[in-house]
DNA sequence: ATGACGATTTACT
DNA sequence: GTAAATCGTCATA
């Protein structure tokens, strides 16, 4: 296990909660087409467990266009557009036909940090240090991750991976309920969320 | 064909 | 704290 090697299919098909955890520390890592590396330490995540999850996409087994990649094998990139305007990161990380997934939600930003600002300014808005990655959408943004990642397999691509990092100790990690679902009744006040214990790159 | 709804962010009171 | 932005997706018909 050395650090900064990309986790492997076996790793990331460890199951949501278990791989929620574990992903914190890690690196992921966006190479654009002209070659330019962005990248950043995952910092808060958040599980979906799937056709038991009222709270998921797959609650119930709904299975659409839309969630097809959550079906695939552990290590397949889930990216979905939502509000009309804002993209979602997820890593699937189940066997095949087990749709569950953990939502990357932020991140603290490492390389291409000019690019980031350059992606996430706005004309008439200053953006920080604390306000490139800290969202799951602000990420997506920062990284140039749209539905045309979707589907991609992270064990493979030469676009998108995860890098493996020391362990973060059980008492650095935070946990509390999940962000925007509270329509999922019992399910949204679950513990799902994880994050480092003082980040700032934590959202909210 | 239609309508309701977001795994969010931002600006504003 | 509240509300607007903005449109793909999906369930219903």
């Amino acid at each position: 296990m050395i650090p900064g090697e990309r986790l492997s299919r076996r790793e990331f098909r460890r199951g949501p909660t278990d791989l929620a955890r574990r992903l914190l520390g890690c690196t992921l890592v966006r190479v654009l087409d002209d070659s330019a590396r962005l990248s950043g330490t995952i910092v808060e995540t958040e599980a979906y467990l799937g056709v038991i999850d009222r709270a998921a996409h797959t609650f119930g087994g709904r299975r659409t266009p839309r969630n097809e990649s959550m079906y695939r094998d552990g290590g397949t990139a889930y990216v979905y557009f939502t509000y009309g305007m804002h993209h979602c990161f997820n890593v699937v990380c189940g066997a095949v036909d087990e749709p569950v997934a953990v939502l990357i939600r932020s991140l603290a930003p490492r390389e291409g940090l000019q690019q980031m600002v350059e992606r996430r300014s706005r004309p008439g808005r200053e953006v920080g240090e604390f306000d490139l990655c800290s969202g799951p959408a602000k990420l997506t943004s920062a990284l140039a991750i749209d539905r045309g990642l979707d589907r991609e397999d992270m064990v493979e691509s030469q676009r998108l991976w995860i890098e493996r990092a020391d362990r973060v100790v059980p008492r650095m990690i935070g946990a509390g309920p999940r962000i925007g679902v509270d329509y999922a009744g019992a399910w949204a006040s679950r513990p799902l969320r994880f994050w480092i214990k003082e980040n700032p790159h934590v959202s909210r």
